[in-house]
DNA sequence: TATTAAATTGAAATCGAAGTCATTATTCAC
DNA sequence: GTGAATAATGACTTCGATTTCAATTTAATA
């Protein structure tokens, strides 16, 4: 019998297929479901009954009795990250194509991580992909607990192992460095994301390493927030206190930008001629004519895929031990530093 | 008794917490749903017993019997849009605040929407908010036919009573070109998205139409695809055919960037001195102070908060008649144009 | 204290598909 | 044509919570 929704009309379940198509409803699954003994007759006629009533199968039903619900957490942080875009979409596009759908999660402050964890238990995702969030030790023990597998996107937990996706930070700060010290530049300076993001705190360590190795030491740090307006901020404070630098590294493109434009519109210094500027990651507007910015692209498809790959791995074998992938970057040599 | 799941670790269901509890499965339940009948000493009890088990309601059963799956749709395109971003966390957060949940779907090619739309039936999602794709009646009816509301995201089906949510395309555009004309340009050129796109379509006629209303007429059309590379190539084009203008209208800012990109690198020319540019959408880059251009924003909090306060009251109550939506955007008089 | 009204409680039905298991229909080999 | 092996089928149970309904307890009123 078919029953009433909310809205008073009827939904169609399998029984009411099985009716009109004369059978039992173990058929109607059956033929909805590939591979299962069911005779050509058999699905024919319920594909018919099916198609005349408008039957789908209900998701949500073969969640419950399958104990999996085909669907990946993934969080993102509400502060818009120019490369959000992208990499949604794909880590998305990657999911569908292995039949697993996107439950969207966001995170702002560390304090909302436990409530939003309170959902994730309940919404009985088959798994999660962090884009945001800075997880502990507790927290990775709490997914571990619950079998729930996770993969972190660009970044870490240090001294416990959980899969991580990665773009090889190192390698690629180092690239740009190097890229700067042999055309040239001597006097220089670091604009850093904020302290608490592990990626800004290994790119910048990155960076005042391999500048040390070069034998520049005691190079001044700026610390920014990611952001445009930090990045002119920092250039902004970096003039005043120490003078127009050789050359800047940065944490990201974001803070490039901003210190480029800075630089170019309230110094009207010539970037690469005065002033040499380097980011990381590769954005969209990094290759703007405009800009043209010297920097390191995070292959951000293959990371998407590596990402989910590593996800639907854990989530088919769950004893399958955790994984750290690292993916080189490629190293964008623009025009935003000397040739 | 705990079942085990594909991990073979037990799961907590409600059984379980009442018989630590020693009281009814009901109870449990009536305890984890606010303003149910239960008693102060039952509630204390079922709660110390469920948090002994670190029990969580399982939301998949809940929407089973409750019929309501707690989740929305959201359809945006994998082609980057710039303004996503934000939109998206911001209808994530809203709906996050009313106890909605996301679920993500993408789509680029439109002979991916059947397919789309199947995933969507079976899914049992409360509503569907749509920021990518072009819906027909024939969809819609679909929606209708399916008792799912959805609300449109700056698009709209013409003739069709259906909830959407726009930008004011037609004050907005309006104002861009009152100010260009009114500053003195002249001969102008309109940069167009694709003519698939309906927002591209509205926009660019509105301009067209308000030119001739100051008696510019024949105003050359070129068009691109909303990408920052189709902007230079229009410009690359319009230079070819006729010369400089005084004036590029754009149907977003990401084109308009382009043009003024390809106009500043390419040409050499000075944005404003030899020419105006506008946009439309006001997104971060346009801010930014290499460019600071003249557009219209769009508030997309506010038409997040719409989209979802409409989403919500549809699912509330069904019987709400469609509604349409329209937010004025904010004229960024920059410096893209003559003051 | 007796009586009525209100608040709690648990047993049982329900949501809609998947999967187990025993039964029946087919197919195949001889 | 018979028996064995295989395929197909349906009855029934299950997933884990919500909710109805009747029974029971508690509180309120006379």
């Amino acid at each position: 019998m078919a029953t009433r929704n909310s809205q008073g009309k009827k939904r169609v379940t399998s029984y009411d297929v099985a009716r009109v198509a004369g059978v039992s409803q173990s058929a109607v699954s059956r033929a909805f479901r590939p591979g299962l003994s069911v005779s050509a007759k058999t699905r024919e006629k319920v594909m018919r009954a099916a198609k005349k009533l408008g039957y789908r199968p209900n998701a949500i039903a073969r969640m419950l009795i399958t104990q999996r619900s085909g669907m990946v957490a993934v969080i993102m942080s509400s502060v818009a990250n120019h490369a959000y875009p992208e990499l949604l979409t794909r880590i998305t596009e990657h999911l569908a194509a292995r039949g697993a759908k996107v439950l969207l999660f966001t995170l702002d402050a560390a304090d909302q991580l436990e409530n939003l964890l309170e959902q994730l238990w309940t919404y009985q995702v088959d798994g999660v992909i962090a884009l945001a969030a800075h997880f502990d030790h507790e927290e990775i023990e709490q997914f571990e607990a619950h079998n729930i597998p996770v993969v972190l996107y660009n970044r870490q937990v240090p001294d416990h192992p959980v899969n991580t996706v990665n773009v090889d930070h190192s390698q690629g700060v180092r690239q740009l460095v190097d890229l700067l010290v042999n055309t040239g530049n001597r006097k220089f300076i670091v604009f850093s994301g904020p302290t608490h993001s592990d990626v800004a705190n290994d790119r910048r360590e990155f960076a005042l390493d391999q500048l040390r190795q070069h034998g520049f030491t005691d190079v001044p740090v700026f610390y920014g927030d990611y952001s445009y307006d930090s990045g002119r901020r920092c250039f902004e404070e970096c003039m005043e206190q120490h003078g127009a630098p050789d050359a800047v590294i940065c944490s990201n493109d974001t803070m490039a930008i901003g210190c480029i434009d800075e630089a170019r519109v309230h110094y009207g210094m010539n970037v690469p001629g005065d002033l040499s500027v380097v980011g990381f990651d590769g954005i969209t507007a990094a290759f703007w004519s405009g800009y043209e910015l010297t920097t390191v692209r995070q292959p951000v498809n293959q990371m998407a895929r590596a990402a989910v790959d590593i996800l639907m791995e854990r989530i088919e074998h769950p004893d399958a031990p955790p994984e750290k992938r690292v993916l080189a970057g490629a190293l964008i040599k623009g025009k935003t530093t000397r040739a």
